[in-house]
DNA sequence: TCTTGACATAATGTATACATTATGCACTTC
DNA sequence: GAAGTGCATAATGTATACATTATGTCAAGA
């Protein structure tokens, strides 16, 4: 047996793929230390040959970088680095809204849409018992999700994935901060009345608003990012899409 | 010897990577068509290791796209993915520019960038002779390489180097073809009018006209396109970069 | 004649052996 | 005592062997 014993033989990069960003985002390989393949490979299970693949692939989703020397180092960002996605998230976002604006969508997709900020409507209206943040997330993810592909450009969509790859960009980085803090509950009002304008605006092919609502919108994890880091510096650590930021 | 024996052990994989990128880019491999390892490791006279290593960093540059039953292809480009492509980097260049224009740019790098537009003023400006449209070429890529990097976000400017690295969607796709066009090289005329107002604009601090003057600079390659496929289908292949483009 | 099944072939995915290069440590020398 | 050199060790980059899976062909049956 010279090959895999145990899963099937062309996942084992996959599994590399999970684990080794489980072990970069949970904060069990430090930044800038040097990954070093023959350890990670004994610990994830699988041969360097994959283990190698899929570092190549985390490289391009930007959460490891080449050494010069060789092999690869986590990659630490700064806040700059975090203010930076979370803007360009907005500009890409903003983009796709004035895209699907001015080159109309099918009515298909825009229900589909449509739905889905409804039901959102249905998680954030006040009722009785507590919010159901994991809904919320799902919904939300899935709004960003169908907002990206809704002017149907694979180009445009595929980027929005890239960076949306950085968990601290995630259109979801913050929400599982907002649980704990019930001044945060209310930007969800806010974000939803944005969810609900973009879409009024791709419906009235008023691109120019569609583009700066997304913008604005992502502005709000922004704020997030600024009032965890400034006003509470002990909610940090509760957000783990932050535990790759430095400073 | 197992190793090589001619080059550097690590650069096999850039010498796998920059010719897979010629093979596909002078369309010896055509779109759609299954790239085979083997016959690509013979004839790049490497091994499978870094060429399977320069076909994902292909997949990662968008040229080409994994089969779900395995292997790799040749990615081909709808005009719409062209035509969406060159509004991304109109998008993101105009990003790069308005965040340079709100964030301010330290002189040095304003000095550099001003230097290259006078530059190219030279070559722009009729004087005796022919145009030299390689001197062209190289300072209208210095430019816009150091537009990406004016406001010094390493996010920023590596996602438009990636879009740049689509040929189509490259600053100077269209700049060859205009050689052989003379109502082209009026185009480069403009083009420049609009390198000096971006960083005029910049200098001003207006960031608003800063990044609709990068957009419509970009469209100017959509111009380009459109010309060349209605009114001058027989220049399509003079054009390097239309070679992926289907239909 | 068309469809379906099995089989042979070839190609990918994985594992591992090998060669080169980088790195850390000890020793020598100034 | 500090700095530079040489060597041993370990890690990366590469090549290749092996196992599984996909694919195309041929034949048999409807």
């Amino acid at each position: 047996m010279t090959a895999e014993q145990d899963g099937a033989p062309k996942q084992q990069t996959a599994k590399a793929l999970t684990g080794l960003r489980d072990l970069v985002l949970k904060g069990e390989v430090l930044p800038g230390e040097r990954l070093s393949e023959v350890a990670l490979a004994a610990r994830l299970k699988v041969s360097r040959t994959p283990l190698r693949a899929a570092l190549q692939k985390l490289e391009q989703e930007g959460l490891v970088v080449m050494i010069p020397s060789g092999g690869y180092a986590v990659r630490s960002f700064s806040r700059q680095d975090v203010i930076d996605a979370i803007e360009l998230r907005g500009v890409l976002e903003g983009t796709a809204a004035r895209l699907a604006a001015e080159r109309g969508v099918p009515p298909a997709k825009l229900k589909a849409i449509s739905d889905v900020v409804a039901n959102l409507d249905g998680v954030v209206e006040p009722g009785p018992g507590a919010m159901d943040f994991g809904r919320y997330e799902m919904l939300n993810e899935r709004f960003h999700r169908q907002l990206a592909a809704l002017c149907g450009s694979d180009v445009l969509s595929r980027e929005i994935e890239r960076i949306t790859s950085l968990p601290f960009a995630s259109p979801n980085a913050f929400v599982n901060t907002e649980a704990d803090v019930p001044a945060f509950q209310r930007t969800l009002v806010v974000a939803q009345t944005q969810h609900r304008a973009i879409i009024a605006a791709i419906e009235l092919r008023e691109g120019a608003r569609a583009e700066a609502l997304a913008r604005e919108h992502a502005r709000l994890a922004r704020q997030n990012l600024d009032f965890v880091m400034e006003e509470q510096p002990d909610l940090r650590s509760k957000v783990l899409a932050l535990a790759l930021m430095s400073g």
